[in-house]
DNA sequence: CCAATAGTGTCTGTTAGACAATATACA
DNA sequence: TGTATATTGTCTAACAGACACTATTGG
């Protein structure tokens, strides 16, 4: 009855990462390779970013999660939100684990430590359809995303996390489109408009941004570090 | 570098418990009183109920959640949701540990357990205030408690959490007053009915409860097992 | 009848959605 | 000028909130 706490066996504890940004109209997924070592679990399997808890070095498990974003990408400050905790005996093989996921929301162009880093070779994206991946992910991965989307296309609905995945300055047509892709289904212009104006999301920077047609304002977000929540989702 | 996972030092995993319940026109967290053992963090202080993974016997987070949320309540089958996972080198003594924080849901004629079982004397209830309660809680539970209570909150304006913190048959009357003390303030009553009757949330079970005045009559959830997500949330 | 609470009806304000109309660039 | 896209305006529907009103019990 009164075994003592510190005599249980203990699990393993990680943090993984689902990363997203928007690459050619559609929502990417930040992934890495496993490595082929055959001693270690799913070899050379794609899976999302991630890794054990280092007691020594990690001062809480967000830290863990932001040290292990910037290992993958360079980014050291998009936003960050813990999903939850999965545990259970089965889902790692060397023993019950336990993972924290951790949701990153990151603009194109801050993407370059995973692109030109050394770790390159290992790290690509993927585009997101339906609630989940192409590549088939290793441990319960694809449980995790599909969770990881899950929230973010709730979100979504009520509040202005897609602005996290565009550069510092955007047109509101691009901010549009950026729900639209999260949310998979377009929005109506004026409605999008009104919503975002009158939440007072974004300011105007005072330039425009030229095309092969009328001209958009470009725009910023006003707090770049505290998402908006809207008064009403979007639809039923 | 490549030092292997399974050498990195373990952290504690946990499971801790927001149990809430209805009593006396308030809303009520069920507490523990930890071991007067002075070699024990805390000794004596109120906490969450939660504890260890047990690896050997728990086959999962939500499976630990269960157990214990049994064996201090006699519950076996509410409204149960994970908050989140919070982890640092600091919150326990006793080295880095994780802990999963559970928000449980149960009707307060379900609660025998707590107050007949063997375990009676160690247990108690206290009213919420604003964002915590009167007992100072041991470790960092009062920051665990805080996040529950904005986490059930925040739900409370588009879903129909509230309705869990009743017995089965309840009348219109009660449950707003259920979401009124759970918000903290108070709903209209019209617009409350046809919210709830709009959302085919309830279905009359043809009686009545009598009073001192007109009698109301009594509902029942139409899914006991899933919380219904209004199409807008309460107020700005 | 009166008190008390349950339940309904009416009106207003807000905002999303549909869609039409206008504005401004470049070719 | 024509085409493409940005931006604005008008109308409608849905629903929350305020609040007045009616209904039904017990004393």
């Amino acid at each position: 009855m009164s075994r003592r706490p510190l005599q249980f066996d203990r699990p393993l504890v990680s943090v993984d990462l689902a990363i997203f940004t928007l690459v050619g109209d559609a929502l990417q997924l930040l992934l890495v390779k496993r490595p082929s070592d055959p001693a270690e679990p799913f070899p050379g399997a794609w899976a999302l970013p991630g890794g054990f808890i280092d007691t020594a070095r990690d001062a809480s498990l967000e830290a863990c999660a932001r040290r292990k974003l910037l290992e993958k990408t360079g980014v050291s400050a998009p936003y960050l939100e813990q999903v939850g905790g999965w545990g259970d005996a089965k889902r790692d093989p060397r023993g019950w684990s336990v993972t924290h996921l951790y949701i990153a929301l990151v603009a194109p162009d801050a993407l370059t430590g995973s692109t030109d880093g050394p770790a390159a070779a290992a790290t690509r994206l993927a585009p997101v359809e339906g609630l989940g991946v192409k590549p088939r992910l290793a441990f319960d991965h694809a449980r995790l995303l599909e969770a990881a989307l899950k929230r973010l296309r709730a979100k979504v609905e009520y509040t202005s996390l897609p602005a996290y995945l565009l550069p510092e300055s955007f047109t509101l047509p691009q901010l549009q489109r950026s729900f639209e892709i999260v949310l998979g289904r377009a929005l109506d212009k004026s409605a999008f408009r009104t919503r975002v104006l009158s939440a007072e999301l974004v300011e105007p920077i005072g330039a425009q941004q030229p095309g092969r047609s009328r001209p958009a304002e470009l725009y910023r977000l006003k707090q770049r570090h505290q998402a908006v929540f809207f008064p009403r989702p979007l639809a039923g």
